[in-house]
DNA sequence: TCCTTAATAGTAATGATTATCTTTATTGTT
DNA sequence: AACAATAAAGATAATCATTACTATTAAGGA
């Protein structure tokens, strides 16, 4: 349990996850900077990752496979039932949801709203096309 | 692409979905079952699961291991941070969100609504312990 | 420059889920 | 009831995302 250290991998990783606007996944992160560095580590890219959304600094949205954003004010997400990617949803993020939901002796802290679609890209190319549908509720 | 033919396994998997209240994955459907079906295989509970969510007979929750329900009716969840489970939220679905969330060329069809915080359980046994977060947005 | 040790790279291990393949069982037909 | 066609099961291997482990590298203070 020693101090945090600087480290060049994080940074870019961090910086990785800001520029993006696709909600990368850690894979997604790792491919991008691995062009720049070559020795990068998968491992790492998830440890930093898990480091940063620990610290604040992001923060990790759930499915099968984990997404992160360094937007940091909560805001509901649009999610692709065909490919999967993911985009802001134009619409606030209403907490007293929370308070509304608490039952029994249930401490509730926050919440996640996740829109179910079909994204431009893919409802363009795809009104023939039946391809798997990945929803939850 | 023949047609469906019964099976028993299949029954059992989905009363043994529908008789439960803590929305079960795969694992706990497997290890209910087994004691009366040693023979079940886990990729047969996995296979029927998804079946079974396809033709509309259970519902298909989201989040890093799958957890399904026979509660068709679209209704937001409670997911405790500590331990996992999954309960129902006393809150009414609210179908209207879909059309405020849509933007751009996104066709939504449905959203999900999972509130984190601590289950009763895991609220009492630990006001000191502080496990992992596993909070998502 | 030297030391301490956090962080990396590389790789093995884990856990959930899916795919493959042989055997079994359902169901329509004699 | 026996028969044939084939959906489904059981067993196991493979895949994919993620985590753990270990020797090496590199922050950063003395």
């Amino acid at each position: 349990m020693g101090e945090r250290r600087f480290s060049r991998q994080r940074e870019r990783i961090y910086q990785a996850v800001r520029a993006s606007r696709a909600h990368p996944t850690a894979q997604m992160v790792y491919e991008e900077l691995r062009e720049q560095m070559p020795r990068l580590s998968l491992g790492t890219v998830y440890r930093n990752l898990h480091l940063l959304a620990e610290e604040g600094a992001l923060v990790e949205l759930g499915g099968p496979v984990a997404r992160f954003d360094a937007q940091l004010r909560p805001h509901p997400h649009l999610r692709c039932i065909r490919c999967g990617c993911v985009a802001d949803a134009e619409m606030a993020y209403d907490g007293s949801l929370d308070v509304q939901a608490a039952r029994d002796g249930w401490q509730v802290e926050s919440h996640s709203l996740i829109f179910n679609g079909i994204c431009p890209a893919c409802g363009k190319e795809s009104e023939h096309l039946k391809g798997d549908s990945i929803t939850w509720n």
